[in-house]
DNA sequence: TCTGTAGGCGTTTTT
DNA sequence: CGCCTACAGA
C-alpha cells in the first residue's frame, strides 16, 4: 500500500456501502475471480470500486489496469464513476470495449501481420459490398447465393474463430466448401483494400498474439490486472483474446449473468462463463445475489419466466425492495390500441405522481415495433428519444462524405473509392470501374491504380480526362486535409467534391435532410476537435483517430439518458439500464419469442433470457402487453399471447393472463426440445428439418436444405434443387421425401 | 452514364 | 410497408 497523503482514508471509504459479497469481489485482487452479478446486485458499483481500490489501495498504477465492456456507452459510464471516486488518480485506465482495445493495440502492432496500419475498418455494409464483390469474383447470382446469407456465414466463422482454411477444411459438404471460398476471397478482398470488418479487430489481434509471443509479452506486461463486463456475452475469439492477456499474471476478474445472456445469435458462447471454473481450477467465485433494483413483485415475475429454461444454473435472487405493485397485463385489440394504452399510462404517471418524461421506457423485441408508439407518442407531445435503430454514421450522405475522408487516408480503400466516385457523379460508371477493377485484379495493383493505368492505356478520351480530374481532385483533397483536424476536412470535402452543391442544387425536402445530416456529421466533428485539442495522439493524425471513432460508436452510445424524455429500444439495447416505468410491448407468439427463434430449444431459450433482462430493467413498475391483431409488413395478422406471460404467476399480475398463455409453457417447452433431439439424433420422428439436409420433392427433384424458417404448420424450406435452383416451399404442402 | 420507375424482396437483436 | 435492385429510356 503506498503512503501517497492524497490517498489517505480513501481505501476505507472506498468500501464503504459495500454489503459482503461485493466487498468480497472488490478486496480479492490477486488471482482468477469469477463475480455471479444476478440483474440489479450492483455489478457497475463492484467493477467501479475495484478498478479504484486497485488504484487507491494497492497502489496500482491506472494504466496498468484493463477493463474491457461491451458497449462505449457501458465503458463511458464506468470511467466516469472510476474518476468521481479517485478524482485525478483515475489516470490512465484504460477502459473500453473489447473493439476498441484491438483497434489500439493493431494500430501499433499489424504491421507484425504484414498489414499496413493505416487499415480502414468496414462496417456491415462495407462488408456486404465486399461479399458481393467476392460473389461476383466468383461468377456466382447473387440471386441465388444470398450475399447476407454469406455474410452471415463468414460472420459465424469469424465469431467462432475460424480462417478460411479452418472453414474448408471442417467443410461437410459443396455448399460448405464453396463457402469456405468464397470467405477465402473476401479476405483476400479486404485485405487487398487494407481493411479489416469487426471480427476482423478481433480475430486478427488473437492471431497476432498467439503467431508473435514477444508482442503479447509487452501488453501482458502492460496489463497487469484484467477485467472483463458482461462475460456471459463473449464469444470464443474474445475468450481467446481474454485468455491470452491474463495467462501470465492471471489477475482476471470476469462478471458476468448466465441468466443475461442475449447474444448467442451473434456467436457469444455462454460456455465462457459456465466454464470459468473449470478453466481457471483456482478460481474464487463471488455471487451477488441481492437485488437493489427491483420492487419484489416484478423480481418475482422474473424470475418466473426465466427459471422455465432448462439449460441453467439454479439461482434465486432475492429483492432488498418492498412489495410493490403487481406486474400490468393488457390484452390490447391491435397494435394502436396498444399504443394508447402505452402513451395513456404515461401522461397519467406524470400528472398524477409528477413523473418526469424519463423515467418510463418503452421495450420492444424489434426496432420495427418503434412506429405505432412513436405516432402515439407524437400525438399527444409526449418527447421521447428511440434509442439505436438506425446508425447516424449509416446514413447514405454521412457515408459518402466519410468515404472521402477514408480515401485519403487509405488509398487502397475500394469501397470507399467506389462511394466517393459518385459522390456527387463525375462521369465515371459502371464500364470503366469493371475495366478498372479487371485490371487491378490482374496486375495485383489497388482499385485506385488500376483505375489510373486503365486511364492511361487507352480508354476513350472522354474517361480519360474525367479520371484526370478525378486524380487532381484526390491529390489535391490530400494535400490539404491529411492534417487538418477533422471539422475543416469535412468542410473541405464538401467544396471541393461539389457534394453539397449537388445537394443544394436539388432542393427537395429529402435533400434538405441530407444537408441537416451533415450539418450533424460537421458538429459532431468540431466536438471531437474540440474534446482533442492538446491531446497527445501519437503518431497518428487527428482524421485518422476520428475515423477510428466513427466506425466503432453506436447510436446508442451517443444518446445519453434525458430525463425529459420517454426511452424507446428494443430489449437487446436495454440491457444494463434501469427505469422506474417499463412497457414490455408486443408480447405476441412470433414476435417475442421471435418466430425465427420459435423452432430451436436454444434459441427459445435466449428469448426468455430476454425477456427476462426486459422485465428485470424495471424499478417500480412493469406493464406488459399484448395485441390480438397486428399489421407486419403492411399486411394484418393475427396473434397470440406469448407463452413468456403464461409463465407469470397469477398472483402476481394485475390483469388476466391470457387462457392461451396461461397453458402453453410447459407443452411448448417439451416440444421444442422433442424437436431439438430429434435434429441432433439424425433427423427422425418428427419432421424436423436442418439445413444441409437432402430432400426429394415431386416436381423440383433431390435438392439440399439451405435454410429453415418459421414453426408448425407454416415452416419454410429453402431449398436448392439440382435441376431447378432454389426454390421456397412450405413444408406442410411439398410433399417432401428425406434421406 | 445518369435518372426514374417498377417490381421483388425480406424484416432480429449489434460491436 | 419500405428498401434496394434491375432495368428502360434519355
Amino acid at each position: 500500500m503506498r503512503a501517497d497523503s492524497s490517498l489517505e482514508g480513501l481505501p476505507k471509504e472506498l468500501l464503504e456501502g459495500l454489503n459482503p459479497e461485493q466487498r468480497a469481489a472488490v478486496e480479492t485482487t490477486e488471482g482468477p475471480l469469477l463475480v455471479l452479478a444476478g440483474a440489479g446486485s450492483g455489478k457497475t458499483r463492484v467493477l467501479t470500486h475495484r478498478i479504484a481500490w486497485l488504484i487507491g489501495a494497492c497502489g496500482i498504477p491506472a494504466e496498468g489496469i484493463l477493463a474491457v465492456t461491451f458497449t462505449n456507452k457501458a465503458a463511458g459510464e464506468m470511467k466516469e464513476r472510476v474518476q468521481k471516486l479517485l478524482g485525478p488518480e483515475a489516470g490512465d485506465v484504460w477502459v473500453a470495449t473489447f473493439h476498441s482495445t484491438c483497434v489500439r493495440i493493431l494500430r501499433r502492432e499489424i504491421q507484425h501481420l504484414d498489414r499496413s496500419r493505416a487499415f480502414v475498418i468496414y462496417d456491415e455494409s462495407d462488408s456486404l459490398g465486399v461479399v458481393k464483390e467476392a460473389l461476383r469474383r466468383h461468377s456466382l447470382d447473387p440471386k441465388s447465393h444470398d450475399p447476407r446469407r454469406l455474410r452471415w456465414r463468414i460472420d459465424q466463422w469469424k465469431n467462432a474463430g475460424l480462417l478460411p482454411d479452418d472453414a474448408g477444411e471442417r467443410a461437410e459438404d459443396l455448399d460448405a466448401e464453396q463457402g469456405a471460398e468464397l470467405y477465402a476471397t473476401y479476405q483476400r478482398l479486404l485485405h487487398e483494400a487494407e481493411a479489416l470488418d469487426f471480427n476482423d479487430l478481433l480475430l486478427q489481434t488473437a492471431r497476432l498474439f498467439e503467431e508473435r509471443p514477444e508482442v503479447l509479452a509487452r501488453w501482458q506486461a502492460r496489463w497487469q490486472y484484467v477485467l472483463v463486463d458482461e462475460y456471459q456475452d463473449t464469444n470464443r475469439v474474445q475468450y481467446r483474446l481474454v485468455n491470452q492477456l491474463a495467462s501470465g499474471h492471471r489477475n482476471l476478474c470476469v462478471v458476468g449473468d448466465p441468466d443475461q445472456s442475449v447474444y448467442g445469435w451473434r456467436g457469444a458462447d455462454i460456455r465462457n462463463i459456465l466454464d470459468f471454473e473449470r478453466d481457471f481450477e483456482d478460481a474464487k467465485v463471488v455471487r451477488l445475489e441481492r437485488n437493489y433494483r427491483s420492487t419484489q413483485s416484478i423480481l418475482s415475475a422474473a424470475g418466473a419466466v426465466v427459471e422455465n429454461n432448462r439449460d441453467r444454473k439454479d439461482k434465486r435472487m432475492i429483492a432488498e425492495r418492498d412489495e410493490g405493485d403487481r406486474v400490468g397485463l393488457f390484452e390490447a385489440r391491435d397494435e394502436r390500441e396498444e399504443a394508447q394504452h402505452v402513451v395513456q399510462s404515461v401522461l397519467e404517471g406524470t400528472r398524477r405522481e409528477g413523473r418526469p418524461h424519463g423515467h418510463f421506457a418503452v421495450f420492444y423485441r424489434t426496432n420495427a415495433q418503434s412506429r405505432p408508439i412513436e405516432e402515439e407518442l407524437l400525438k399527444y407531445d409526449v418527447p421521447y428519444v428511440v434509442v439505436g435503430g438506425v446508425r447516424f454514421y449509416d446514413r447514405a450522405e454521412v457515408k459518402d462524405v466519410l468515404a472521402w475522408l477514408r480515401l485519403v487516408v487509405n488509398p487502397a480503400d475500394a469501397m470507399s473509392l467506389r462511394r466517393a466516385l459518385n459522390a456527387p457523379p463525375r462521369g465515371i460508371g459502371k464500364t470503366t470501374l469493371g475495366r478498372a477493377e479487371e485490371l487491378a485484379a490482374r496486375e495485383g495493383v489497388t482499385l485506385l491504380e488500376g483505375l489510373r493505368r486503365h486511364a492511361a492505356e487507352g480508354a476513350a478520351a472522354r474517361t480519360q480526362a474525367r479520371v484526370r480530374e478525378l486524380f487532381q481532385l484526390l491529390e489535391s483533397l490530400s494535400r490539404e486535409i491529411r492534417e487538418a483536424p477533422p471539422d475543416e476536412a469535412i468542410t473541405r470535402v464538401l467544396e471541393h467534391t461539389g457534394y453539397l452543391r449537388h445537394l443544394e442544387r436539388e432542393s427537395t425536402p429529402e435533400a434538405e435532410s441530407r444537408i441537416e445530416n451533415l450539418r450533424e456529421l460537421l458538429a459532431g466533428a468540431e466536438d471531437f476537435a474540440v474534446a482533442n485539442r492538446g491531446v497527445d495522439l501519437g503518431e497518428r493524425t487527428p482524421l485518422e483517430v476520428f475515423l477510428d471513432q466513427v466506425a466503432l460508436v453506436t447510436d446508442l452510445d451517443g444518446h445519453e439518458s434525458r430525463s425529459d424524455r420517454v426511452s424507446l429500444m428494443t430489449a437487446h439495447s436495454a440491457k444494463g439500464l434501469e427505469f422506474p416505468v417499463v412497457f414490455l410491448v408486443g408480447m405476441e407468439e412470433g414476435v417475442f419469442p421471435h418466430a425465427a427463434a420459435s423452432r430451436e430449444g436454444r434459441a427459445i431459450e435466449e428469448e426468455r433470457r430476454l425477456c427476462y433482462v426486459g422485465m428485470t430493467r424495471a424499478m417500480e413498475r412493469l406493464t406488459l402487453t399484448w395485441a390480438r391483431e397486428r399489421r407486419r409488413y403492411g399486411s394484418r395478422t393475427f396473434g397470440v399471447p406469448s407463452r413468456f406471460l403464461g409463465e407469470i404467476p397469477s398472483e402476481l399480475v394485475e390483469g388476466d393472463v391470457p387462457e392461451e398463455a396461461a397453458s402453453r409453457g410447459e407443452p411448448s417447452l417439451d416440444y421444442s426440445y422433442a424437436q431439438d433431439g430429434a435434429a441432433e439424433a439424425g433427423g427422425e420422428g418428427l419432421t424436423s428439418v436442418v439445413r444441409g439436409m437432402r430432400v426429394r420433392h415431386p416436381i423440383f427433384g433431390v435438392g439440399t436444405v439451405l435454410d429453415v424458417s418459421g414453426s408448425g404448420p407454416r415452416q419454410k424450406l429453402r431449398i436448392r434443387f439440382e435441376r431447378v435452383g432454389v426454390k421456397t416451399v412450405v413444408l406442410r404442402y411439398a410433399n417432401l421425401e428425406f434421406g
